[in-house]
RNA sequence: GUGAUCGUAGCUCAGUUGGUUAGAGCGCCUGUCUGUGGCACAGGAGGUCGGGGGUUCAAUUCCCCUCGGUCACCCCA
């Protein structure tokens, strides 16, 4: 906010993860590895920058790689660029070590954009996704949605929907978008202003435009649906079946095209009812039959998401579900001589994989409880001139005043705290 | 990139047609309680009023520029 001299702050659209909300992304985090784990995915890390070449694969025309990419050149004067996206990245990984198929990873990290942050919108933001490349059997569509739902479900999101759409093959998108162009160029004038420009360039980006002139157009235009092929719609149908089969619930969205140019097949995304702000997708995705070949690896199927981290909090939020943890710390060591009990102690403590935490500074003996009591530990060890020299300790229990203090001998303190935290082995 | 809106203590905000030492609540520290926590009371620390320039005898208050926050368009996670 305020720049005073020799003062810094995040750069725009960043933000410092602080200890209030950290334990709660680290649990997030927890959560998508399991889910992804549990139904074979395995992690893959890949670099935070890339040859600019890998990202550029996504669609020259794409808003993401002609406008929004953090390019640099480096002291070799490699043409290179922060990762904006998960999926290109992956498939490059893939040409590049050839693993059998299918091949099934989930990645998680930070991804630039160069944007104007709004709500749910940052410029280095995060995101979990999965990949599953070298098949296009449908019920790994199905398994990849189902992965996504389970997710939100985990973290306790109610208020989503999907939405579900076929593009078919790169045919039928090609043929899609001239009929679609054809269809726009007649109605030209009752387009918004703001939208006619795209017609030639990107008439399916026309299709999501929020204008309400260019909706009221669009409204009317052919659904892709009549230009799906007989293979395309036996997938597409198949995939409907299998979500129908797991109770999964979605909704035929012929609109949905996505922003990125690889999708083939299944697009779908994830919403949140429950965001007001512009930004609900919490998950977005699709298969893209043609990208690995892009890529110069083997003509090769893969379907995937991503799935936006601070949005997906941003929902937990609205629907006050996914709470921020409990904090860790069991023992507060409270030594009121010269601090080095405490400094024994908590060692010894943490030795024995106890979360204990101490005072500094020769604060009061009031003031060394209360920090006890608001750092949530559930057990006050008390060190005084008395306890000193009778080498023993005083235990007092936190979270239930009613219970009496008591002393123990110093060398009988590991077994005691671990007895009354239940933990005895 | 475009547009709107905001910018006063760590946080949430007051601040009178421009007028002398800029306030509150919460939080933090200390004390009442010379060895005992969530309450109460008292005291304390903490601000070049985002930054720069201008108008004026005088600017947190008016004007310009700039930086940043928020929201929207575009697009996406």
């Amino acid at each position: 906010m305020s720049k005073k001299a020799n003062t810094f702050q995040t750069p725009i659209g960043t933000r410092d993860l602080l200890p209030g909300e950290s334990a709660r992304w680290e649990a997030v985090v927890e959560v998508f590895g399991s889910v992804a784990s549990r139904s074979g995915f395995a992690l893959v890390d890949t670099p935070l920058f890339e040859d600019i070449g890998v990202f550029s694969r996504i669609g020259e025309g794409t808003d993401v790689v002609g406008k929004e990419m953090y390019e640099f050149h480096d002291r070799s004067d490699r043409h290179m660029a922060l990762r904006p996206e998960g999926t290109a990245a992956i498939c490059r990984s893939f040409v590049q070590h050839r693993p059998p198929v299918p091949w099934k990873v989930y990645y998680r990290g930070p991804y630039f954009r160069y944007e104007a942050p709004q709500a749910g919108r940052f410029r280095q933001f995060h995101q979990f996704g999965i990949e599953s490349i070298g098949s296009d059997d449908p019920d790994i569509d199905v398994e990849v949605i189902a992965l996504g739902w389970n997710v939100l479900r985990s973290v306790g999101l109610k208020e989503v929907t999907l939405l579900l759409n076929s593009m078919g093959n790169a045919n039928t998108r090609k043929q899609y978008q001239q009929s679609l162009r054809d269809f726009l160029e007649e109605h030209t004038l009752d387009l918004d202003e703001e939208d006619r420009s795209k017609v030639q360039s990107h008439p399916l980006r026309v299709l999501d435009s929020k204008r309400s002139a260019t909706q009221r157009v669009t409204a009317e235009a052919p659904p892709i649906e009549e230009f799906l092929d007989g293979d395309a719609k036996a997938h597409f149908g198949r995939v409907q079946e299998g979500l129908n089969a797991l109770n999964i619930p979605f909704t035929i969205e012929p609109k949905l095209v996505r922003g990125l140019d690889y999708y083939t097949h299944t697009t779908f995304e994830f919403q949140s009812q429950a965001l007001e702000s512009a930004q609900n997708t919490v998950c977005g995705g699709g298969r893209y039959n043609g990208l690995i070949e892009e890529l110069g690896g083997p003509a090769t199927p893969g379907i995937g998401f991503g799935m936006g981290i601070e949005r997906l909090l941003l929902a937990c939020d609205a629907e006050e579900s996914f709470p921020n943890p409990a904090p860790k710390t069991q023992v507060w060591v409270i030594d009121v001589t010269d601090g080095s009990s405490a400094r024994d102690l908590t060692q010894l403590l943490r030795t024995n994989g106890i979360f204990a935490d101490r005072s500094f500074d020769g604060r009061s003996m009031r003031s060394q409880i209360r920090s006890a009591d608001r750092s949530g530990a559930q057990i006050a060890l008390i060190i005084g001139e008395q306890e000193v020299e009778e080498a023993t300790i005083s235990i007092r229990m936190l979270r239930d005043r009613a219970t009496e203090q008591i002393v123990v001998q110093r060398e009988d303190v590991v077994s005691q705290v671990r007895q009354l935290l239940g933990l005895e082995s």
